[in-house]
DNA sequence: TGTACATCAGTGAACGCGCGTTCACTGATGTAC
DNA sequence: TGTACATCAGTGAACGCGCGTTCACTGATGTAC
């Protein structure tokens, strides 16, 4: 071989992780197999040599933004007090900063969207890395049980992508910032007056189309 | 003129109307000029004689989106009794029918993510209509001082649009349903047990990167 | 240890294709007389 | 009321262009002897 194994695993994982946040900043389809290429400092023609179609690419530039999202909170959580784990992952997801590094920051909200739109191959991959992803958020949820933690901790990160995608619409001005303040109130503010919910509760009787 | 001023204001409706379904279930990049042409039942080479760019069009099948579900929540809004008013429309807004039909759905989820990353204009088209949506929701809010509805809208507009993300995500099976779950009791069950705040509030200490 | 050969990561030109956009043209209808 | 002309929404071919992918080739290094 003309280089040791060890170099073409090197290489691919510079292509995966240059890949993965500039998927990140400027969509799934929003930058080409030549771009990423030199971006990793390579050029295009080399790039079939690492991934059997730039699909796989984005499948594995996904998948490694996501491990490394779920890692950080686990390490973050490893160095925080329990009851304090999950408003330190909040507050630390909430920010202007975050808002404003989509590369460096959560696969979900600025890839959710168009991923769930992929192939079927392509959505499995993901789906498993999101469950992944709750699985270890409701870890650092203590004191209740397993189920509800789990329950918690999917309402919680629904609210954070919410968040960071209103966010991102909203640019970087007051409303902005409101946005991210109402999120993280949200999350670790206790509820003063929450919803009452209707008789006639789950699926509401309007619902027969979703015409929002 | 060939044909009325009427008839060229009804198929440009019509082009607007069709796209802005199309672009949703595909997303701002998923579709091109003539199969949206096409949909309105007309040749690509017409389109110019209704819009500027693809851009353009874009942006008006957006905001038609935008003001849809703004409308449908003030009338939503109007035939509910006061208390019930956002549970009614969190309940119509998390369903498998919503999460199923993104084509004729709410467009933040759909749409959110990819047009944070347009042009300048675009997105401050976007961040207004956005802005509309929130204080229509804030209005279906009874009973707290305007400014608390607004951020009150705002988190639950997050949550909402994160858990339709998430449950796109996730497809169409019990994981799916779960996720849903967790999204409509967070926003109409009272929170049993909120999270603590850590002492060193907002900008956590770890938050100057962003590495999610 | 030294030499000849085989390997294959990476190069850069080329491919086919679909896209947004342009343009000459059409022909039904509005308008002027 | 009838006729001639002007208008312009819509057509369909064509344009550049960029994209994902393919391919013949290169040349540094691993391997066999």
């Amino acid at each position: 071989m003309r280089y040791s194994r060890e170099h073409k695993l090197e290489t691919h994982a510079r292509i995966v992780k240059k890949a993965s946040v500039r998927l990140r900043e400027k969509g799934a389809h929003g930058i080409g197999v030549a771009d990423l290429m030199k971006d990793a400092g390579l050029t295009h023609g080399g790039f079939y040599a690492h991934f059997d179609s730039r699909e796989a690419l984005v499948i594995e530039a996904f998948t490694h933004a996501m491990d490394r999202s779920t890692e950080r909170w686990r390490k973050l959580g490893e160095q925080t007090a329990p009851e304090k784990r999950l408003a330190t992952i909040v507050n630390s997801y909430l920010t202007p900063i975050h808002r404003d590094d989509p590369g460096h920051g959560c696969a979900v909200p600025a890839l959710g969207a168009e991923i769930a739109r992929e192939s079927a191959k392509t959505r499995r991959v993901f789906a498993g890395r999101l469950e992944q992803m709750i699985d270890m958020l409701a870890a650092q949820i203590p004191g209740v049980p397993r189920k509800a933690a789990r329950k918690q901790a999917m309402a919680a990160l629904a609210t954070m992508v919410g968040t960071l995608v209103l966010a991102r619409i909203a640019g970087s001005g007051e409303f902005s910032e409101e946005i991210l303040g109402a999120g993280r109130d949200a999350l670790l503010k206790p509820t003063a007056a929450p919803v009452p919910r209707p008789r006639k509760s789950r699926p509401s009787k309007a619902a027969t189309s979703a015409p929002h």
